[in-house]
This record gives C-alpha cells, structure tokens and sequence, in this order.
DNA sequence: ATTATCTATAGATCTATAGATAATGC
DNA sequence: ATTATCTATAGATCTATAGATAATGC
C-alpha cells in the first residue's frame, strides 16, 4: 500500500519512486497515475502540470538539510578547531542522514538533467546557497589549523559537500545505509588533520544535531 | 563547426552534447540531426536505434580508465605502503584526468536513468569491475599501514572511487579544471594516513602513468 | 455547493521504416 | 554498384483540456 494521508501524498510518493528509478523524462503521467490506482487526468486536479510535481519534490530534498545548516552557521561559533570541524561535521551527518534515510533515494533528482532548467532556478539556487555554507563552514576549520598536512590547500568544505552527495551514488549502487553515511562524514573531518580529536568532535558534533532538534 | 573524421563521430559528438546537456530521453532524434546537419532518418544509415547512440558513447567512457586500472593492478607490486599508495592514486589521477579534459562531461551519462537499463548491463559491468579495482588497491594500502588514525576502518578504495566520481559534479557546477581533479586524487590518499609521504606517492604514481604510455 | 474523479479527445510529439534520389568509387 | 542522403509517413506515444459524473460536507 502506497503511504500519504492525502491523494497528494501518495501521487508525490509514486513520482519520488518512478523519477528515481527511470528519470523524469521517461515516467508518463499514465505511469504515476497508474501507481497510485487512479486515471491519468485525474492528477491534473492535483498539479498544474508534470513539472510542478518533480518541483514539489526537488523543494523537499534541500529544504531541511539547509535549514539545519543555516542554523549552525548562524549560531555562535564553538570554540577552538575540534569546535568549528565538529560544526562541518555535524552538517555533514545531518544531511548525509536525511539521504540516506529518505524513503526513495531522492538525492538522484539532482542529477536529472531536467533539475538544471530554468524552471527549477530557485531549486538550484537553495542547493548553491547550502554548497556555499559547507564552503564557510570548511574555511572556518582550516584558519584555525595551524599546518595540516598536505590537505590544507584543498577545499575542505567543498570536499565535505562533495563526499556527502557521493552517499546518494553509493545508494543507487545498493550499499549505503546509516552506517556508511557516519563514515563518510567522519572521513571528512579526517581530511581536515584533525584524527587525533576525532571523539571530540564527534560529540560536539552530536550536540550541535541534538539542539537543532529542540 | 562540428569535429569528426565521418558523419558518425559527428553523430556521436552531438549526442554527447546534447544527452549530456538536456538528458537522453529529453533528446529527440531530430535534434540530434539538426545539430549535425543532417535530416533525422539519416541517422538512422549509421546507428541501428537511439540506444545504440547511447550505448557507443557509455562504452567508450569506462574504457581507458578500466584498461589502465587493470594494468596496474596486474602489474607487480610497488614496494612499501608508499608504494601501494601511489597506485591508487595514479589510478585516480589518471581516471579524474580523463573525465575532466573529455570535451563533453561524459560522466553525467553514468548518471541517466536510462543507463540502468538492462540493455546496457555490459557498460554497467564495466563500471563495477573498475569499482572493484579501486577497492582492492586501497586493501593493499590499508593492509601495509599500521595505524593509520580513524580513517583504517572506511574502505579507503571506495571512498577514492567516489571521490573522482565527484568530479563529474563538480564539472557540472562548472568549477572542475585538472588541477582541481589532481587535488581531488590527492586528497583521497592523505586519508590513508600518509600525508607525511605524499611527495613521494606523487613521484611514484606519475611514473606508473608514464609507464602505461609505453 | 464543492471537491474529486471519470471518459474522451485534441494536438503535438517522437522513433523507425519504406522507398526514391543523389553522390562516390571501381 | 555501393554508400549516403533525402522525402514521406505509419504507428505509437504523451501532456493537458473539456465536460460529464460521482462523492462529500454544510
């Protein structure tokens, strides 16, 4: 049975399973209206059209890791570099969780070439702005570190952005779980060169993830 | 104008073009056509269907990346863990190479829906055999290196596998040039834990790749 | 009365084939 | 003679709209 309180809901859930799994160009409306037991015009009441749907969804895969971002850079700055790696970290854990968690592998919407049209531009645009946080958030790290290694040079938050999209093709190659989403986010804060405190910042980071909740 | 000895390369060079702009199924024949300047039929002299496009462009994808991966890996061992290190990073460097100077980013195509299909299991084989090079060359370093911090317990062959792979995205937000691809491959080995050495791995690993040019 | 569904269909594609015509190479 | 192109079209979609019918809530 398919899950939505509302025949939105489940016209939503259909369209997340089908465009994740055969692309947006190639899922029919028959397609969607089919999965979820009703006629093809009958979405119509629902949507404007086939590209309001995907719209729909794209919104609902940046909109919470964003907003979980900008509160942590908006919030005052933990102290010291284990302080500001375990604000990188925590980022990346949440929004590596939420990846990883979602019902369908939503993440692969960004891939679709369709994503890329000026119609998604606000889309697009939310997705720069929490690329742009993992780049801040990346730079605070690595003033505050005296000389790591030959990592220094390279784009810390942009890796971290990076390694946590490479969650949504482990996905869709069948072999991440919660488990391996932890990983990657730690694998980041390695980067940094800062392994020795990695506990640390492990449970800084975790604090961070438990007062967004509250 | 359009590069290719024959009316096919061009075919070719278009499609890549255009699957790789707007997506395969968002890509008619007729545009395809137009782009080269031929009338849509024509096309159809040189390739059987429009999957047989896709699929002479997919293949040609992998295939210097899988053919100098194999080569190092059946190749005899370089010595010391510095050794297995710059393996894995020869085989990132030149695998990132070859994705980011391609004139189209080809690696989006990795990314179509329409790739899965069971029609192109071949290509799709071709890619889990280069997957699983990776990660055997990252178990040889792993296994020659004693403590290597937090990053000894995630499977360092995978994480450089999707490290490259990131390069196709980055390309695609238009920030890739090849210094960025060789920091990426750096990057991955610093995480085996062998910063202090990286000069040395680097030295090694160029002359794996020239080594493959003989 | 409003909201949600249905049937039926217009209009616009798009892929691939059939068969005619032009260009090329021996 | 062979290879490459063209015109024309069959047949199968697919999106979105119009308008009828059923279900729901006051």
């Amino acid at each position: 049975m398919r899950p939505g309180a509302t025949a939105r809901d489940e016209i939503l859930d259909a369209a997340a399973e089908l465009f994740t799994g055969q692309g947006f160009a190639n899922t029919s409306t028959r397609a969607i209206a089919d999965a979820v037991g009703m006629r093809q015009s009958s979405l119509y009441h629902h949507f404007g059209t086939k590209d309001d749907i995907l719209g729909e969804l794209l919104k609902g895969t940046v909109a919470g890791g964003l907003d979980f971002a900008r509160t942590v850079c908006a919030a005052p700055r933990p102290v010291g570099a284990a302080g500001a790696a375990a604000a990188l970290h925590s980022v990346a854990l949440y929004d590596g969780s939420l990846l990883c968690n979602a019902r369908w592998n939503l993440g692969i919407l960004y891939h679709l070439p369709e994503a890329r049209a000026e119609r998604f531009e606000p889309f697009m645009a939310d997705r720069r702005e929490l690329r742009k946080l993992y780049r801040d958030l990346g730079q605070r790290v690595v003033e505050l570190v005296p000389a790591p290694g030959g990592a220094g040079s390279a784009p810390l938050g942009e890796l971290t952005f990076r390694m946590v999209e490479s969650l949504i093709n482990l996905r869709a190659d069948g072999l991440a779980d919660d488990h391996s989403a932890s990983q990657t986010a730690d694998a980041a804060v390695v980067l940094a060169g800062l392994s020795a405190e990695l506990d640390e910042v492990r449970a800084l980071s975790r604090d961070l993830i438990a007062e967004h909740g509250r």
